[in-house]
DNA sequence: GGAACCGCGTACCGTACGGTACGGTACTGG
DNA sequence: CCAGTACCGTACCGTACGGTACGCGGTTCC
């Protein structure tokens, strides 16, 4: 057998190369200017590859699109936890900074076309990008927020039973109907001065429902 | 020229015939069984049609998408808008059953699949049908809600500046994020107890935002 | 009975697109 | 200098599907 039968970075599993990045940038600027009609030929073209190396890294266009997916999932992740010293005011501090941050990335367009692709993909089984949006989404937010609110209730500011009921309440106050309109098409722009406002009142509403003045 | 050159139902416009109401029907099951890889000939063999009809009435394969979505959207819009007096009870169940209703509605195969085409096209432009089922969906609703709500307000029982930011309000606290998690696959199945749990709640906090004890 | 029409079934056409094959070029290790 | 590898560009194949054409049975109107 050859010496080492696996060494290059065949179907992309782990992180992608440098060049292979720059493919799923391709793919993302594709989305975003043209809509959905994505095609492989069309990919090849906008990254300069041929499509056999398309075909070679991804296997078929659903890997693409779920590397693709990954990629994008990959770089929101940044943020940080800083686990400070939890009084009221930076509870509030907090939860306006998630909302705020939930707001920009739903209401960009690389989420709204990406989240079409998968709900387009929900639709006929295979390889399900829906979980994966889902996971690295609304699942990966949870993951950070509950914690927080956890640590308000223990504090003594929040009262609730179920962090992830309370939880869904603060999406929901958040996120309202916009995602569901962005994604259906409606024009809807929100600027940052917007999104600020809107996490502002969601904020207080969340904070009138669930806070608690002192222990 | 022929006696009468446009007599018959050419290219459905207005209200379906019996017949092509039938089709209409099929193009649902069909899409609820099968997600959303409809094809043409699926739709003919489904509902014993020929194509060249289907293309007769609907004119396209767009069309015959906007008829279905047209056609679902009005066998929703049943619901009795009593005036009754309003005290504070009846506002109360005239919300909880809007959210009943919404919930139902927005948790059924169905709309689940409407909503999942009308987002597809929403990508790639041409005929929007996602104005359609934002048009027949949450604008309908809201145009029925917000007149309550804004009864409620004259008659004391709610303090608000904007119907439309209240409206959205309740929208967010009933929906949450189950339209979205449903749209991308989460499995996530509802029954009526637990809709009318959901509801309930909403409802209780958006009185506990929005409500006033008396005038 | 026959003409006109509707609509079903089926065969057919054109094309877009996923996927593959292949030649040509550049780089690397021996 | 040569083999091997990686990858680009392009030509190619197969097929699924939107859309059209046509023949035939049933119904309506004279």
């Amino acid at each position: 057998m050859t010496p080492s039968s696996a060494p290059s970075d065949e179907t992309v599993h782990d992180a992608p190369s440098a060049r292979q990045q720059a493919v799923l940038d391709a793919v993302l600027a594709l989305l975003v200017e043209e809509g959905d009609q994505l095609t492989m030929d069309a990919v090849a073209r906008r990254a300069s590859c041929s499509k056999e190396t398309l075909y070679k890294w991804f296997g078929d266009r659903d890997g693409l699109l779920t590397a693709t997916v990954r990629w994008q999932a990959s770089r929101v992740h940044a943020g940080r936890d800083a686990k400070s010293a939890l009084d009221a005011a930076t509870l509030r501090d907090r939860l306006l900074d998630f909302a705020v941050t939930w707001l920009d990335v739903i209401a960009g367009r690389t989420s709204v076309v990406l989240n079409r692709i998968a709900i387009a993909h929900a639709g006929s089984r295979k390889s399900n990008l829906g979980g994966i949006v889902l996971a690295n989404g609304r699942l990966a937010i949870g993951g950070r927020v509950k914690p927080v609110l956890e640590a308000g209730r223990t504090a003594g500011f929040l009262a609730f039973e179920d962090s992830e009921t309370a939880f869904r309440t603060f999406l929901g106050l958040v996120g309202r109907d916009i995602q569901i309109r962005l994604l259906l098409g409606d024009a809807l722009d929100l600027d940052a001065a917007e999104i600020r406002r809107d996490a502002a009142r969601a904020v207080d509403q969340f904070l009138a429902l669930y806070g608690q003045a002192r222990p």
